[in-house]
DNA sequence: CGATTGCTTGATACCTCTCAACCCAGGTGG
DNA sequence: CCACCTGGGTTGAGAGGTATCAAGCAATCG
């Protein structure tokens, strides 16, 4: 379900979007190939912890991520849940093989998005060469990502995981040594296949070790990068 | 040994193939978009455990599987391997976002491939719809297929693993009440995150409950595909 | 034949889960 | 102001599932 049907305006090329919202779209996010794309007009905007769809909802719409945090996950019948990846500013989620959500996407926490209409994609691409690139690489980034989780969960230790998972926050704020974490430990574990206790646990080890710091729960200062790097190597 | 297909002429005499491609004949299992194709001319074979591309080489040859099994995995330092995928006939692998392979891939069993070079590839898709459609899709499948392993790896326990597993298989030989398992109890056991000796086990007792038959250690019997179904809802 | 390889089975160890208690910050209401 | 509640997080004790180590079996191959 997307909040904002309402106002929801179908942009072409062919149609100048709005004064109104020129102002609020910022440029520096923007690629070219966005241009070309019939878009639902503004962004959209999510509370913490609202679902942005669900799984198996059709998949009309896929967005890019503005500011905020996405998790897409899957829910078994006995209550376990799978988070399948996080998105950050930049990303693009929701864009699917088939017609329908593979899986939910939530809001991690109060987040901006842009929405995109996926119909008329295909034979828009067809004619726009930059377009095409762009989703084609948008898939093949999605896949590497995919691979690389699978290999997280498949050959790795409950600390091996945790350093996987800080490296991966670390990167996502390239020098900053104190990062904020905006997922809970649910969160985490659920993306790591642990429970939270364990989370909890094995971050307290690294502290213990002095591989990072903890100034709050939602806070991680690293200390010792290079262990983490071997942890995770 | 080298058909009179122009493209591929002029493709081998610019660059020459590495020795172990060189193989021989094409034609069969050939697709009209794979006409558009700059081929390396030929199937190769590859004989059992032989490996057909190593982590970190250059990737400017992909592959399409003729006949047999091909298994695609990474090496720890410790020992630890992890296999992403298996690919059987009809099957792309070794299609790589960047210019070097992420994975090593190596024949599980005896197996015929065809190749195709990767250089040029973008150009010929922006001129060829069905050609960059296929790409496309293949790229997003392999997406959905790392998606849903990922999705075993992350919360499930060792006889939903396996399971899994099966079902996998029997997808592969629809209708099919006997299987054959190409692979090794390692390789399947690399493939779910367990150890031989825990599929070994989780096979027993499958078969202890009436689930499946095992007339040898390579074949399977369904005996109550619903029952594997349940295992893996 | 012995040697090797792939597989199975058993006993035990260890890692992570489960269950439980507790802490703490934030919010609510008296 | 306090009392109380709630949700997220931490920590501990014990249980359980899978790994580890070891032995044995069958098939294959020299």
């Amino acid at each position: 379900m997307v909040e904002n049907d309402a106002s929801l305006v179908r942009l072409t090329l062919e149609t100048p979007m709005p004064k109104h919202l020129q102002a609020v779209v910022p440029k520096a996010g923007r690629t070219d190939w966005q241009g070309a794309l019939p878009t639902l007009g503004s962004m959209s905007h999510f509370a913490q912890d609202r679902e942005i769809y669900g799984e198996g909802d059709a998949a009309e719409i896929f967005f890019k991520v503005v500011a905020g945090v996405v998790r897409t996950c899957k829910f078994h019948s006995d209550g376990r849940r799978h988070i399948d990846a996080f998105y950050i500013a930049q990303d693009v989620f929701g864009f699917e093989a088939g017609s329908h959500y593979r899986l939910s996407a939530e809001a991690v926490c109060d987040c901006t998005l842009i929405a995109f209409r996926r119909s008329g994609l295909e034979s828009l691409a067809a004619h726009n060469d930059a377009l095409s690139r762009q989703l084609f690489s948008y898939a093949m980034r999605s896949m590497v990502r995919a691979q690389d989780h699978s290999l997280l969960l498949g050959r790795k230790n409950a600390v091996e995981k945790v350093a996987a998972f800080l490296l991966e926050l670390a990167q996502q704020s390239p020098g900053a040594q104190t990062v904020a974490v905006t997922m809970t430990r649910r969160d985490i574990a659920d993306y790591l296949g642990l429970t939270i206790e364990t989370v909890s646990r094995m971050l307290a080890q690294l502290e213990r070790d002095a591989v990072i710091e903890l100034p709050s729960a939602r806070q991680i200062r690293f200390k010792n990068p290079t262990a983490l790097r071997e942890l995770n190597s």
